[in-house]
DNA sequence: GGAATAGTGTCTATGAGACAATATATA
DNA sequence: TATATATTGTCTCATAGACACTATTCC
C-alpha cells in the first residue's frame, strides 16, 4: 500500500524523497540497555569493615558483523506488536534474568549512519539492579560473551555502534537522579543503615560529599522524611552489625517523594 | 537487501516475524512537539498593573485521513538524513518561523496501532517559545488552521493520535523543569522583575507559592545565585516600572546551575 | 487619596556546617 | 586494647516562614 504520509502541505522538492515519491523507512527500532549494578568485595584485612563497591556495567560481546568482536550494550530490536519499553523490559529479563527493576527510557539516537546495517534510531535506557539479584544468573552465562565492567573501565574502551556516548549520557543521567530521586533504593537491600546508604551515593558520584550526611538525612522527619527508622516487631530499633563493629541503626525508604526547586 | 537484525541468537519462532524471516519495519519516524508559550493581555481597569499571562500550546488543524479535521500537535517525518532532534527543529521552524528556543526531547510513544497508517514510533519534544517572537509569525498564518489554546481548553478537546497523553507528559515534564531548572527564562525578556518571575512560575505552575519569594531568591548571593541585579552602564542598580506604579530592581539569569540533591 | 506593586522589619525556630568527643563491639 | 564504624555535643551563622509594615508612583 502507497500511503501519503505528507502531514504538512509540503510543495517543494527539497523534502520529498528521492525515491520518487515513496518515502524512506526505518530499517528497525532498536533499544540499547545500559545495566549497571554495584559490585561489594570484602576487604581482606578487617572482616568487620565496609566493603570496596564498585558501579559495574554489563557489556555483551558481539558475535557478527557490525562490530564483530566489539564490546556493545545490550539490547534488541523492538516487535510491531509491543512498545520500545516492553522490549527493553523484554531484553532485561532475557539477558539478565532479572525484571521488576527500575529501568528508564533516557534518550533516542538517531544519527544518520550510527548502524551499519541500515537506518536505525535507538531507544536508550538505563536499568539499575541490585547485586543479588544479578548473581545467579552471573554464574548461568558464559562469562566470555557476557560481562560486568568498572564503568571506568567500559568508559576507556571502544564499544560498539555509538555506545560509548550512550554509556556517558546514561552515567550522566543516573548520577543526576541519584542525589535527586530515592533510586538509591535499587542498589540497596530494603533495610540498610546511613553508612551504606552514603557509600552506594559515593559509588556512583564520585563528587557528593557531605560531612555531616546522618545528621541532615535524620534531622526533623516530618521535612526529610525520604527514610524511616526499622524497628522490630517488639517495637525496638532495629540494628545491623553487618559492617560494623558498633550495631548501626537501619533505616528504610518511605514513599514520600520530595519536592525539588531552585527557589526554594 | 536482506539483512540479518538478529542480534541475539534467537531459535525459538516466537520471535521471528510471521513475514517469514523478514523483519517488519517501522512505517516512519515521526516527531511531535509541544509547543508552548505565555500570552500576556493587559488587563482592562489599570494600566500600570500585571497583566494576565495564561500558557498556551499551539496546535494545528489536521487536513487529511488519519484524524481529518482533528485538532493535533505539530510535527512530521524524520528524515533519513537527519537526527529526530534536527528533524524536531526543523519542524519547529517550519511551524512557527521560530529557532534557538529552549527544546528537549522528553518520551517516546510506541503503543502498537497508535497511528493507523502503520507503525509509528514517535518522538515528542517541547519548545518553550517567548510570545515576542511568536507575534510575527502569529499575523502571517492561519488562524483557522495553526491556533494557541489555553492548556486548560486543549487538555479537555479530542486531540489526534495519542496527542493528549502526549501533552499530559509534556505538561507534568515541563512544570517539573520549571521549578528546578532555569527554563523560565524562556517566556521572560532578558531582564525582568521579580513580580514577573513569580507571575511565569505561577502560571506554569499554579501550586507554587511562595509568600517570601522576594527573600529567598535575593538572599546570600553566594548560595542561590540563580539571578543577578541588573546595574546600568553608569553602575546604578537598573529598575523598570512597566508593570509598576513604584519602580521595580530588574534582574537577569547568571549562567549558575544549581545542583538540586534530596541529601542536601 | 486610593490603587497597585515593591520592598523592609522583626521575631522564632530550625538547619547548615564544622569538628571534637564519646560509644560500642570485635578481632 | 587497638580498631573500625556509629553517634552525639557544641557552637555559630544563615535561612525558613510568617506577617505586619513602609515606600513609591500613577490615576
Amino acid at each position: 500500500m502507497q500511503i501519503n504520509l505528507d502531514d504538512e502541505d509540503v510543495t517543494d522538492a527539497s523534502t520529498m524523497n528521492y525515491n520518487s515519491g515513496k518515502y524512506r523507512t526505518p530499517d528497525g527500532a532498536p533499544t540499547d540497555i545500559a545495566i549497571f549494578t554495584i559490585t561489594s568485595t570484602d576487604r581482606a584485612k578487617a572482616k568487620k569493615s565496609l566493603p570496596r563497591r564498585e558501579l559495574q556495567v554489563l557489556l555483551i560481546k558481539r558475535k557478527r558483523w557490525p562490530f564483530e568482536g566489539k564490546w556493545a550494550l545490550p539490547g534488541g530490536f523492538t516487535n510491531e506488536t509491543e512498545t520500545v519499553h516492553e522490549c527493553a523490559k523484554r531484553e532485561l529479563w532475557e539477558e539478565t534474568g532479572v525484571k521488576d527493576v527500575h529501568m528508564e527510557y533516557f534518550n533516542a539516537y538517531s544519527a544518520p549512519n550510527r548502524d551499519p546495517r541500515g537506518w536505525m534510531i535507538s531507544h536508550a535506557f538505563f536499568a539499575l539492579v541490585n547485586e543479588a539479584e544479578l548473581a545467579s544468573r552471573e554464574a548461568a552465562s558464559d562469562a566470555a560473551e557476557v560481562r560486568l565492567f568498572p564503568v571506568s573501565e567500559a568508559a576507556g574502551m571502544e564499544l560498539a555502534f555509538d555506545h560509548n556516548a550512550i554509556l556517558q549520557d546514561a552515567l550522566a543521567k543516573i548520577r543526576e537522579k541519584m542525589v535527586t530521586t530515592t533510586i538509591a533504593k535499587s542498589f540497596l537491600p530494603a533495610e540498610f543503615t546511613i553508612s551504606e546508604l552514603y557509600q552506594i551515593l559515593q559509588t556512583v558520584v564520585p563528587d557528593f560529599e557531605e560531612r555531616n550526611f546522618i545528621r541532615k538525612i535524620t534531622s526533623t522527619q516530618s521535612r526529610r522524611g525520604i527514610i524511616e527508622e526499622v524497628r522490630t516487631p517488639g517495637g525496638e530499633l532495629a540494628l545491623s552489625n553487618r559492617h560494623s563493629q558498633r550495631a548501626a541503626q537501619l533505616y528504610r525508604f518511605t514513599d514520600y517523594v520530595p519536592q525539588l526547586s531552585i527557589y526554594r
